[in-house]
DNA sequence: TGTACATCAGTGAACGCGCGTTCACTGATGTAC
DNA sequence: TGTACATCAGTGAACGCGCGTTCACTGATGTAC
């Protein structure tokens, strides 16, 4: 158990940011240890600092990482809802909607605590760039093949709406007025034009 | 420094539970610890144990004051644009989306990260009653002197709307489109009818 | 009402645990000649 | 191409710290007579 090769130390990396964005999404950043991430890729937490200078610098990658695979997600979604000449608004509602298998969970959600906590700048702007672009693929449509960003009232709002009844949903599990709520939001989905 | 009188022990009882309340809400119930809130109090952190029997304990008490606190503040919100017959969904949107002293942040999001851990199908039942009143608080309009409970489409999405935008706001700070997005969610409340 | 004893709110120190981080070490890889 | 040495990915144990919780203790309060 010597040195590795440089390929090897690079895919280890990255390895390392990807187990990260799965489990922080899964379990949030706070509940995953350095170890943890570690030791699911069966390595020992001791080498982490050979590629990281901190957790803080592993979650920053993760971060821009796990916006990045949701924002490839809903781009193949809306293309699927383009080709059969849906909205692809009320597609991707749908789509986040559905409670897939926790890795999937949303990164505005898993990681909004760790940004929101004080002296944060940097993960704040990370945060925002990440939610930017997700905010703007959602309002994307393609208009006579033409994509034409929107930004009206109604398309930002059921954004807010899909993200609020999302968090309600996991803190309240299964509360009866729950299934009304996320009706409601893709309802509104569907009512935009 | 002897034993209190049962008086006291109880008022120290209740102001442990309030600013608890407070300060979980100001910084997240997994920021804040046991010592936190007593040395807040002036007390040391042995006694807790005399009112509670654990953290989880404090949390649960914590959340329901919270919860409560919310609700008569909505409440109060809600009657004043009555008075003024301005529809009160307007007022409270209006009311929660201004930056008020961190003490006033919303039991919904503060607690939501607790809730939606694994293995807590208590706290989230506690999570789903106050959110639960929360929102029936926010479709109660009153028409023609009689209190009328909406639970219409536009109404819960405008809810989810609020929740949304405001976890946004708190972890992307100022990025340029979270006035639009604040903006547009006060907007379709005013469209509510 | 007064006295003797039990109770228990609050103190201050300690315990055990998990965490992020550091460190001495190993040995295969990379490099200089 | 071959050899000698430096590098450094990964190991395993340790460190320091903060946390939730426990515990022996104090002394005023509560209670039984």
């Amino acid at each position: 158990m010597g040195r590795s090769t440089k390929e090897e130390a690079a895919r280890t990396r990255a390895r390392i940011v990807e187990k990260a964005s799965e489990l922080f999404r899964t379990s949030g950043v706070d509940q995953v240890s350095v170890a943890e991430v570690m030791n699911a890729l069966g390595l020992t937490v001791g080498g982490f600092y050979k590629h990281f200078e901190s957790k803080d610098a592993l979650v920053a990658e993760a971060m821009d990482l796990s916006f990045d695979r949701a924002s490839a997600s809903w781009e193949a979604v809306a293309q699927k809802a383009n080709l059969k000449g849906l909205d692809p608004r009320v597609a991707i509602v749908r789509h986040y909607q559905q409670a897939r298998s926790p890795e999937h969970r949303c990164p505005m959600l898993a990681f909004a605590p760790h940004a929101s906590r004080d002296a944060r700048e940097a993960a704040r702007d990370r945060f925002a760039d990440g939610a930017g672009a997700l905010l703007d693929r959602f309002g994307t449509t393609v208009v006579g093949g033409a994509p034409t960003p929107k930004r009206d009232t109604e398309t930002l709002v059921v954004f807010a709406a899909m993200i609020g009844a999302q968090i309600l949903s996991q803190a309240a599990g299964s509360a009866p007025w729950m299934a009304e709520l996320r009706q409601a939001v893709e309802a509104a989905a569907g009512e935009l034009g």
